[in-house]
DNA sequence: ACATTAAATAGACCTTCGTCTATATAGATA
DNA sequence: TATCTATATAGACGAAGGTCTATTTAATGT
């Protein structure tokens, strides 16, 4: 029912919120977005994205604190990993990215 | 210098997302809204806001708690209170909200 | 001055969460 | 199989943060 679809997704943009509020998390969307990735690129399988291990050394955070970090911003859906070979490549999904911002905009 | 000024204000969008990254911030800002005030209605200083009891009704939350949240929502400058008698005057900053949002879209 | 109501402040409690170390799994290659 | 690299998982530790109670300050009116 709704009332049951509502607890299970209480609030789609709060968790969203949630996964930005976070000075790790924001600088892997603005790394993603400088290496001029996202969920459109699909020119090429290979060519969008940046792996657990590029982001790590850009971060300077362990892999585990990586791969948690990436979790949560798959988890509400900010971005979106595919597995090629041993490596994980992730993008961002700028269509969430901009509800996102609408739906503050309209706050 | 600049370098202070950022040391001073690394990252205003970080500390907007995580003041709204809050299900009650969030919640406060939605009962403004609906209240249809903000910082542009200047028709009637007594005219728009809610003051910190209106929102510890519709909240059910303690007063101070309350005030908490709303010190935490004006240090990033997302909403404005105004002292009124007794009373304070909470409202949205509407320009606030859709520069963070268009921030949002951008990443 | 006194009483009453609104908001601010101080401090404590408990949960959440970001990070780490240690270990396990998966894929590639010789 | 053996080995190396990339990622996932488990668990622990410490810091940050949301809420509360108790108290204080400010504004209003009798």
């Amino acid at each position: 029912m709704a009332s049951a679809a509502k607890t299970h997704a209480p609030n789609k943009h709060l968790e969203q919120l949630r996964a930005l509020a976070d000075p790790t998390r924001l600088r892997i969307l603005e790394l993603l977005k400088k290496k001029g990735c996202c969920s459109c690129d699909e020119v090429d399988d290979r060519a969008g994205g940046m792996c657990v291990c590029d982001l790590q050394m850009a971060l300077r955070l362990t892999q585990p604190t990586i791969t948690h970090h990436l979790q949560v911003l798959r988890q509400v859906g900010l971005v979106e990993c595919r597995r090629i070979g041993p490596w994980l490549y992730c993008r961002r999904n700028p269509a969430a990215l901009k509800a996102l911002g609408a739906a503050l905009a309209g706050l």
